[in-house]
DNA sequence: CTCCTCCGCTTG
DNA sequence: GTACGAGCGGAGGAGC
């Protein structure tokens, strides 16, 4: 299926339909192990800014429209991915930055962690091997350890971090080293040690690209690096937000949609259980476990507040009985029985599901709430696999892509509030902005902000946007 | 040396 | 077989 490239893909192709050359960052530096500083002249060539943006950008429009409308309508196009392009363009421009000292300091610290932690597995498994070969990792666990095998890959035994986390509770010592050694392996080297070489040396701040088209839902993506997937769920790797900073006088300030999907959901079904619960503006996730387990809110105990929030997310993404039951640590009659309970407490969450699988069969494709397409042509396999997927897909891309609607359409309103102001947005992660402006404007910001995005568009539910103001991002709370 | 696939891990 | 949407790094093999 043809797609709307991502932005500086777009003005690569389109400015060798002009006839311009460009050269991508891998062909002006070289490709391979080392890494490629961004050098200035790339920024200069695929970015459009200055005098030569509008015109480009005019240029740019009638072929990005042609790409985008085979899977969007007109207005679509107009009132959002047209807008955008300009936005997104700002964001690349601008960049983040990053404390190139903490980075560096933080590098050398796992280097030590991770040599020491090499030192004890090899000392377990009685030699020295390549920690990060899954097929050398295999030979020592399963052949050499005899350890229990617990589940397969196409190509030999499972080693992730579940099946480690299992071996472990069984009472192996190897396994919870590994799991150690890989968190803090892969905090390094795809972060610590990946994102300062990416910084542009004139403007000292690294320049992601966003692309607006290529997640099939219509969500951004973000790649040269990757910032929608910086670390935050541990305490270790969440650190690594204290060495993203705002520019010199200058703060963050971020803004979270709170659980837009499930008021997306809401919303669509229409049903009355999950809008009031969305209206009353108390916990979504409480809520639900009063609801489902049949018991008033005073007494839901926290355990009934995480299970209720794992079924809620299950519901989003058309979760089955089997997966629930391994993310819940039930069994799978118990984890049937919780699925049906749920939905028969919101029969119209069902409902709307089963909508969008038969509008899926009979015209081909779901619908956002802005009218995105995705089109899903496994709906009708005959492979019971490729058709549950294509089930699945049908039900989730609605309201994921709703929700990449909404933030869009904020981000737009926003743009146009803060041009010619100092405050700049810098990301998007997929529900949340991250913005940085001068100290003294900062509360100017995030109350701007906060409106613009609450108010971007008007669900049956209310929009509510968490914010927060620092001095680096992993103070944002 | 480059490209590709697989595995595993990070995020919303 | 078994949860939606992404991107990246290392290992190891195919092919030039």
């Amino acid at each position: 299926m043809p797609r709307c490239a991502g932005l500086r893909t777009d003005l690569t192709l389109a400015l060798a339909h002009f006839g311009v050359k460009t050269q991508t960052r891998e062909e002006l530096c070289g490709k391979g192990r080392d890494v490629v500083p961004i050098d200035e002249c790339e920024l200069d060539r695929v970015t459009p800014y200055a005098a030569e943006k509008a015109d480009l950008a005019l240029r740019l429009r009638p072929i990005l429209t042609e790409e985008m409308e085979r899977f969007s309508v007109a207005a679509l196009c107009r009132d959002i991915e047209l807008p955008l392009i300009d936005v997104l363009a700002e964001m690349e421009w601008h960049g983040i930055r990053i404390d190139l000292e903490f980075f560096a300091h933080m590098g050398r610290r796992l280097a030590r962690d991770l040599h020491l932690i090499q030192q004890e597995i090899w000392k377990v498994a009685g030699e020295e091997f390549n920690i990060n070969s899954t097929p050398q990792l295999r030979t020592i666990l399963f052949d050499k350890l005899q350890l229990p095998v617990l589940r397969k890959t196409k190509t030999g035994p499972s080693t992730d971090a579940s099946v480690l986390e299992e071996l472990a509770e069984q009472g192996y010592e190897l396994p919870r080293l590994l799991i150690e050694f890989r968190q803090i392996d892969k905090l390094k080297g795809t972060y610590y040690d990946a994102l300062p070489q990416l910084v542009n040396p004139r403007t000292g701040r690294i320049h992601s690209s966003f692309r607006q088209a290529v997640a099939a839902t219509g969500r951004l993506s973000s790649s040269d690096p990757n910032l929608q997937n910086i670390p935050i769920r541990t305490e270790t790797g969440a650190e690594i937000r204290k060495g993203f900073i705002p520019a010199d006088g200058f703060l963050f300030v971020t803004a979270d949609y709170s659980q837009i999907e499930l008021r997306v959901l809401a919303h669509f079904s229409g049903d009355p259980a999950f809008v009031d619960a969305f209206r009353s503006g108390a916990d979504i996730h409480r809520q639900t476990a009063g609801i489902i387990f049949g018991v008033s809110v005073d007494e839901v105990t926290p355990e009934m507040r995480a299970a209720a929030k794992t079924v809620n997310f299950a519901t989003l993404y058309g979760q089955g009985a089997f997966a629930l039951s391994q993310n819940l640590g039930i069994s799978v009659a118990e984890a049937k029985e919780f699925i049906e309970n749920y939905f028969a407490r919101f029969p119209d969450v069902r409902r709307y599901l089963d909508e969008q699988i038969e509008k899926a069969r009979a015209c081909g494709y779901v619908e956002t709430i802005s009218g995105r397409r995705r089109y899903i042509p496994e709906i009708n396999s005959r492979n019971y696999n490729i058709r549950a997927f294509g089930e699945r897909a049908a039900t989730n891309a609605p309201v994921q892509g709703s929700a990449a609607d909404i933030i869009k359409l904020a981000m737009i309103a926003i743009h146009r509030e803060i041009a010619g102001t100092d405050i700049r947005m810098l990301l998007q992660v997929h529900d949340e902005l991250v913005f940085e402006a001068p100290i003294d404007q900062a509360e100017h910001a995030r109350s701007l902000v906060k409106r613009l995005m609450e108010n971007a568009f008007e669900l049956r539910v209310p929009l509510e946007v968490v914010t927060g103001v620092g001095s680096d991002w992993f103070s944002c709370k």
